[in-house]
DNA sequence: ACTGAAATGGTCATCAT
DNA sequence: ATGATGACCATTTCAGT
């Protein structure tokens, strides 16, 4: 029933996307209260969000480095053509990179990952080296992480295809 | 309650972690049901987690592609140094920017970036080089992010030199 | 989309380890 | 210091409108 397929965001689906942005775990009742509309609307349209597969999952997000992992690095790769690390899917052993990108460009990968030392990541790099010409930089500081997605006209952003820019956001 | 409870996370701390992470809206019967305890303790140890900074917040994830922007790129960025895009504090002006980062290394900055269309992009780093000299490159697939922080051996990956355990403060 | 009732979940005081 | 239990209150869910 959420698929009106093609329907875009009204402005009480993006309140609601604002709000769960920010606080993954408020109540219906609560975020029914901050958006005008009762809990078990509120209940449906998130229903609707996360059917529609715009809302994908709901997330605690961790300080890493109080976790031990004080370091975080970017690292560009450039894979060797016989092992590659995504054709040999061995990312999965390497549980200190948070993601990882096929860009355009020189370099074929973009790796961001989370260390507890140098020494981790001498070993790291040491082990990845297997797979590819590495390019490696150091996050001195995090400026901002994760901002909220939350466009003044949803309407326009929905229909790129027709539009002209959108350089506004709410509020 | 404790205030110098400089205890390291136990195993139960870590499955909370993992579970709160996959889901974060996960009720404490559910997630108590899951870690073997009841749900006043389950309650009492995630709010430990909080107050400790570990969990900072917990937020949806939204599928950018789906809210009109399918295109995800990353500018590296050699400031001018006479506009800044840190000094000038500008960074809440685009909102387009999804994370940006200070590095070590040739580059100043990585900006992750979202956007709607390549007229969109064209208009973007026409905006951003102002700051500074650019690189661009997209992101031609994404294959796989924000990784559930989830070691298999948390007391290797755990011990840097500076354990932070956890410093309690009041609600 | 709202209301109201039944089921479920959260919180607090208390007790036990 | 941490966890369990049960009472009480809030929230979710489902019916009917």
């Amino acid at each position: 029933m959420a698929l009106q397929s093609e329907r875009s965001l009204d402005q009480t689906d993006w309140k609601i996307l604002r709000e769960l942005q920010k606080d993954a775990r408020l109540s219906y009742n609560e975020l029914g209260r901050r958006v005008g509309l009762s809990a078990p609307a509120t209940a449906e349209r998130v229903r609707k969000l996360e059917d529609a597969g715009i809302i994908t999952s709901y997330g605690a997000q961790v300080e890493v480095t109080k976790l031990g992992l004080p370091l975080l690095v970017f690292i560009q790769l450039r894979c060797f053509p016989d092992h590659c690390l995504f054709k040999t899917s061995s990312a999965e052993k390497f549980p200190e990179i948070l993601e990882m990108y096929k860009l355009s460009g020189n370099y074929c990968a973009l790796l961001k990952v989370a260390l507890s030392s140098m020494e981790h990541l001498e070993a790291f790099t040491e082990r990845l080296s297997f797979y590819g010409e590495q390019t490696t930089n150091v996050v001195t500081s995090n400026l901002f992480s994760q901002q909220v997605i939350d466009w003044e006209k949803p309407e326009v952003n929905l229909r790129p295809s027709t539009q002209q820019g959108w350089d506004k956001r709410k509020r």
